[in-house]
DNA sequence: TGAATTGTTGATCAAGCAGTCAAAAATAGT
DNA sequence: ACTATTTTTGACTGCTTGATCAACAATTCA
C-alpha cells in the first residue's frame, strides 16, 4: 500500500553507465546524471544513495552486459583456445572512441578511490584468467602462460584507451 | 625594469606535472596545484593564462622527460631493433601506481578536450613510429612492420594503465 | 630620490558541485 | 472517502571550483 515506482531502475541505471561512460566519473555530474536517467534529485538518491554507489553499480551493470560476455567466450569450449583469442580480439571495438569503461575507470578514478581501485583490479583478474585458461591446451609451463595471458590482458586495455584518441 | 620573478617557472611547472599526473586534469584543483607550486592563484595565472594552458605545458614537460627518452632509446642505433625494443620495455616502470600522464589523459580529458586529444594522438603516435622505425632491419614488409608497431604502442598502454590498479 | 614598470598577493566572484529535506502526489487497505 | 505508506519533486544547503582584480611590493632607470 504505496505510491509505486514510476521509472525502470534497471534503464535508469543503464543510463547512468552511459554517462559515466561518456563522460568519466568526475565529470558526469548528478544534473548530467539525473537529466539522462530522467529521474529526480531525490529519487536517485533513495534509489541508488550516492554518486560512488550508483557509479559502482552502473560499473557492475557495465561488466555484465561487456565484458563478461568475452570471458564466456574465452572460456567456454568452442574451439581451440587460440581461435578463441582470435575471436576474442575480432570482437573488440576499434571504432568506440569511449573506450572501456572498465580501463577509462582505471586511468581515472581507481588513482583516488581505493575501493574502485580493487573491484577494477578484481574484474581485469577475471579477464586475466580467462585468458590462461584459453593458453591451456598449447601451453603447459604454467609460468608462460602467466605471463602470455597478462601480455593478452595488457594488449587489450592499451587497444581500447588508444581508441579514445582517434576520432 | 620590474619586479624580478620571486619564482622558478620551470620548478613551478614540473611541481605542477606532478600534480595533474597523481590527480588527474579534473581533480587537480587550482588550490592544490597553486599550493604544489609554491605561488599564489595571480602569479598563476599571470605566468600560465588558464589551468588548461597550464595542463598542456605540464603535459610537454612530461613527454620532453618521461617519453622522450624511452623513443630516442628505440631510434637511436645501439644494438638491434628488436634488443633496442626489449630495453625499452625494461625501462618502463611497472610499480608506478600513478601509470603514465599520457595515458592517464588519453582514457581521461582527452574524451571531452578535442585539442587534448589531438596532442595524445599525435605523442602516441611518435611513439609507434618509433617501434616502427627500430623494426625496419628485421620486417620489410610494410603492413606487418605497422601493425606490429602499433601492437607494441597498445601493449605500453596496456602496461601502464594496468599498473594503476595495482597498489 | 622618485617615477615607471612589472610581479605578487589574497579577497572576491559567479557558477556548479554533491547531497538533503519538507511538502506534494500516488497508491492500497479499510 | 479516509488513512497509512511510499515515491516524487524541486528548492535549498554549504562547499568548492576556475577565474578576476585592485591594492601592494620590488625592482630599474633617470
Amino acid at each position: 500500500m504505496a505510491r509505486p515506482y514510476s521509472f525502470d531502475p534497471k534503464a535508469a541505471l543503464e543510463a547512468a553507465m552511459h554517462v559515466f561512460w561518456q563522460e568519466g566519473y568526475d565529470l558526469a555530474s548528478l544534473s548530467r546524471l539525473q537529466d539522462a536517467m530522467g529521474i529526480q534529485r531525490g529519487s536517485l538518491y533513495q534509489e541508488f544513495g550516492s554518486k560512488k554507489k550508483l557509479f559502482l553499480k552502473a560499473l557492475n551493470h557495465y561488466v555484465v552486459h561487456f565484458v563478461d560476455p568475452g570471458i564466456e567466450l574465452l572460456t567456454q569450449s568452442g574451439g581451440s583456445g587460440r581461435d578463441r583469442i582470435k575471436r576474442f580480439f575480432d570482437m573488440v571495438p576499434t571504432d568506440e572512441s569511449r573506450g572501456c569503461l572498465l580501463c577509462n575507470s582505471a586511468a581515472g578514478v581507481a588513482g583516488t578511490d581505493d575501493e574502485v581501485r580493487q573491484i577494477i583490479s578484481m574484474q581485469l583478474g577475471r579477464l586475466r584468467k580467462a585468458f590462461d585458461n584459453a593458453l591451456v591446451e598449447e601451453c603447459e609451463d604454467q609460468n608462460k602462460r602467466r605471463s602470455e595471458a597478462e601480455r593478452l590482458t595488457q594488449l587489450y586495455i592499451g587497444k581500447r584507451v588508444e581508441a579514445r584518441t582517434i576520432l
